[in-house]
DNA sequence: TAGGTATTTAGGTAAATGCCTAAATTTGTG
DNA sequence: CACAAATTTAGGCATTTACCTAAATACCTA
């Protein structure tokens, strides 16, 4: 795990809110947008683009970017994206601040 | 603790080093530098530029923001300013990310 | 008060980041 | 193939960050 670049692409803050949403998608985007929602596969980009009321390249940038990092884990399906949380980067994480930082 | 400012604050890697370097100072920083270390104090301004290899007022600032963020602890002396780190910020900070990120 | 050491504050330039719109690409469908 | 929907890539401007040097301040001691 590259420390810098984690922690690099947590420091803004939809980066982070968008961590939170996708924790539990249930509770922060529209039910509509959800109906065939798959854990295994996680939210759109453009569904969380509209969460995060910004355009969707930026959002796109983002969460690629976040991917890179590891903190998110992308599948393409169709012509959708879906993101969802890199758990298992997110405790190596918190595991790493807590004992080595 | 407001997230976003200590991540910001720990997103450049010299300041990442400084957290490293603070961790312990016999390893990283030279024994005369160390003469009278204290741990309650932890190691002055100029001792840590030193060792980043920058200009004492570019580290000067990265120590004031990083105790701004509560991740270090200032402590004036005579002429000097010593900084330590603040464990428990830093532990905080990793129960921040494991449990509520 | 004068002079010295340590630090902080100011001010400036270069590089990185934030975010947008427009254009290009990917993928499904009639 | 042509057209639509979702996403990505490119290009651009504004703001923030990374550093520096010079100047100001703090605090010592004679």
């Amino acid at each position: 795990m590259k420390l810098l670049e984690v922690i690099k692409s947590l420091s803004n803050q939809t980066r982070l809110d968008i961590l939170t949403w996708l924790k539990d998608p249930f509770a922060y985007f529209a039910a509509e947008e959800l109906d065939d929602y798959k854990p295994s596969l996680g939210v759109c980009v453009s569904d969380i683009a509209k969460k995060a009321k910004m355009s969707i390249p930026t959002v796109s940038v983002y969460l690629k970017n976040m991917a890179a990092a590891d903190l998110l884990v992308a599948t393409r399906k169709d012509q959708w994206t879906y993101y969802k949380r890199n758990e298992a980067a997110i405790q190596q994480l918190a595991s790493l601040i807590k004992d080595s930082l």
